[in-house]
RNA sequence: UGGCCGGUAGUUCAAUUGGCAGAACGUCGGACUUUGGCUCCGGAUGUUGCAGGUUCGAAUCCUGCCCGGCCAGCCA
């Protein structure tokens, strides 16, 4: 029984068209009412969002019907796959809130079955050493419009084929010397159909069978082998192996599987705006230090999206949401965000930070000690989440986009003559400003009123914005790294730039602001804890010791919105 | 060029299988608010790719066309 991570929250959508087939499958005892999914990736890097949606699908249907959900490594490529890569994907798919029902597999564990079946289907004359090179094979497949035309070497005997194989596996031959390929229809309109490499020589060392074989299978024909040793009943991958359906089926219709053969579904695979997915573009990324690192929060992958502070919960709230249809389509960035903010919103303890310093003196300050312990809410959204005590003092940090010399209109915050309230403070009001001698502003002369302690005023008096600070005198320093999109065409490498999606490569996707001034409770944050900058946007503290904090994502912002707009029109 | 798969608000998906085209995110407006956040309420956005046909009735069925994706690795 799968375990199913804290309920996804979902209302009460229509099945999708897999979990329609599942429920009919179930309905008409196709399995027997049995319900086996498995997610299978190729231990040659690293999981991102993309994967997120084959992983919660996967694990999710087999939940919602008491079925399982196995982690199965797809190993039939020696090159570039690594124990390094299966242990990341574990930790990955655990993270994301999934457990793997029964023992991780691998294809590499069913070698020798395939090898059987193998030699099963060249008694049946259903497969054939091919001695052609690759060229040659590729040559001769014939293309969309033209039959392919049959090899020299399709009408070899059983009993030389089997020799042949057997030479193949003992090492008698090069890499490239000779291939074992199904005898299927060289005319066939799928290409895939047109006779099929099965087996190829790799004279390579593999990361868990070690030097046992020199004949790796092609992901056809050990893929659906696979999933009908394991008893898998629906085996759902993303619409480009669409076409490789037929093959899928007829090699298990020529076997002698021990159960219900399983059946292979297409859906689409997840695109997200402003980013890229795949394989290729991210190590190009990554080797051409365009980011830093697998894990760089501006990555896509699980490893960035963790250390960017998006909660599992979040991500798997998206996937839930997205659905699954046949459709390509990208979905907007914006979306993952808004999920990842609403979990965010109920979790996150609200502290306040000062991004961009700006001085404030409080000119009338009448308190016996320069400090005053403040008390703060925690979290609005939690009533068990308690208070905090903030230090209070006469010379204060806000941020300078609170405050301007000429406000204009729909702008709320601090202007000469003006009156805020400070968050769990008191009433500001701005009395004079001293600027430096090419204009810019260096700090603010403000008197506060100690009657607003409670935030409000005794005699009625209203203040349309409240502001965020940090006392001076007790504020932590830190680096904050402001993050942008990775790419700025939405999809990049649609327009222009010859489709090559670097192009579109955000230089200013990564701000660091090295003087951010924090209140002191914030140096207490855990390791890889999200808070709310209260009026930023939410946080994450870095895993290292140095107080380093990563904007996960933004508030939603209004007057963001009006200053767009404003741009916009002018 | 052939085959297969798709096309419904800006985006992603629905539409009880032929019966009043909806939801979320975004957007706009309002209420509330010690976060321009959250929450709540409301508005706008559609020639259902196009054209024909069947039908009392078509997003749904039929025909033709247009557009997009995938397929000619010994990658997965």
């Amino acid at each position: 029984m799968s375990s199913l991570p804290d309920a996804v929250c979902d209302d009460a959508r229509p099945l999708d068209f897999i979990r329609e087939q599942v429920r009919r499958d179930n309905t008409e005892g196709t399995f027997g009412g049995r319900v086996q999914t498995r997610f299978p990736p190729e231990p040659n890097g690293f999981l991102h969002i993309g994967h997120a949606k084959a992983i919660c699908l996967n694990f999710e249907i087999a939940a919602e019907n008491s079925g399982i959900c196995r982690l199965r490594f797809d190993d039939t490529n020696p090159e570039g796959e690594d124990a390094s890569f299966t242990e990341a994907i574990c930790a990955d798919i655990a993270w994301l809130g999934y457990e793997p029902d029964g023992e991780v597999v691998y294809a590499s564990d069913y070698f020798e079955t395939l090898y059987g079946w193998a030699q099963h289907l060249v008694r049946e004359g259903l497969a054939y050493v091919d001695d052609q090179n690759a060229e040659t094979i590729s040559a001769t497949r014939g293309d969309f419009t033209t039959a392919g035309a049959n090899s020299p070497w399709r009408d070899r005997s059983v009993s030389e084929n089997l020799r042949l194989l057997e030479e193949m596996r003992a090492g008698c031959y090069p890499d490239g010397a000779k291939v074992l390929r199904a005898r299927i229809d060289m005319s066939h309109p799928n290409m895939l159909m047109r006779d099929p490499v099965m087996y190829r020589i790799r004279h390579l060392s593999h990361f868990r069978s070690g030097d046992n074989w020199c004949i790796y299978p092609t992901y056809d024909w050990a893929h659906g082998q696979s999933d009908a040793i394991e008893g898998v009943t629906h085996s759902l991958c993303s619409l480009e192996f669409d076409a490789h359906r037929p093959l899928y089926d007829w090699y298990l219709q020529q076997l002698p599987l021990p159960g219900d053969p399983p059946r292979q579904y297409e859906f689409a695979r997840l695109n997200l705006t402003h980013t890229v997915t795949s394989k290729r573009q991210l190590h190009t990324l990554v080797d051409e230090g365009l980011v830093d690192g697998w894990d760089d929060p501006r990555l896509p992958t699980l490893r960035g999206l963790r250390r960017r502070g998006y909660p599992p919960e979040a991500i798997r709230d998206f996937c839930s949401h997205i659905g699954v249809a046949r459709v390509n389509g990208v979905h907007e960035i914006e979306l993952l965000e808004s999920f990842v903010r609403t979990r965010l919103n109920r979790s996150a303890q609200r502290r306040m930070a000062v991004l961009h310093p700006l001085e404030v003196v409080i000119t009338n300050w009448d308190q016996p000690e320069p400090v005053e312990q403040r008390q703060a809410v925690n979290n609005p959204e939690d009533a068990n989440a308690g208070n905090r005590l903030v230090p209070f003092g006469p010379r204060l940090w806000i941020d300078r986009d609170d405050f301007m010399m000429e406000p204009p209109g729909k702008f709320y915050r601090l202007a000469p003559g003006r009156e805020v309230r400070l968050r769990a403070a008191y009433f500001l009001r701005c009395d004079d400003v001293e600027t430096g001698a090419d204009g810019q502003i260096v700090r603010l002369f403000c008197s506060y009123d100690p009657l607003t302690g409670q935030g409000k005023a005794p005699d009625g008096r209203k203040v349309r914005a409240t502001i965020h600070w940090v006392s001076a005198d007790h504020a932590v320093d830190a680096t904050v790294a402001l993050y942008d999109r990775l790419f700025s065409e939405s999809v990049p490498g649609s327009n222009g730039s010859g489709g090559d999606p670097l192009e579109s490569y955000n230089p200013s996707s990564l701000k660091l602001i090295t003087d951010a001034k924090l209140e002191p409770e914030l140096s207490r944050a855990e390791p890889g804890e999200v808070v709310q900058f209260e009026r930023l946007g939410y946080f994450a503290r870095d895993i290292g010791k140095q107080l380093l904090f990563h904007r996960t994502v933004g508030l939603r912002d209004e007057w963001a919105n009006i200053q767009k707009r404003r741009n916009q029109t002018s």
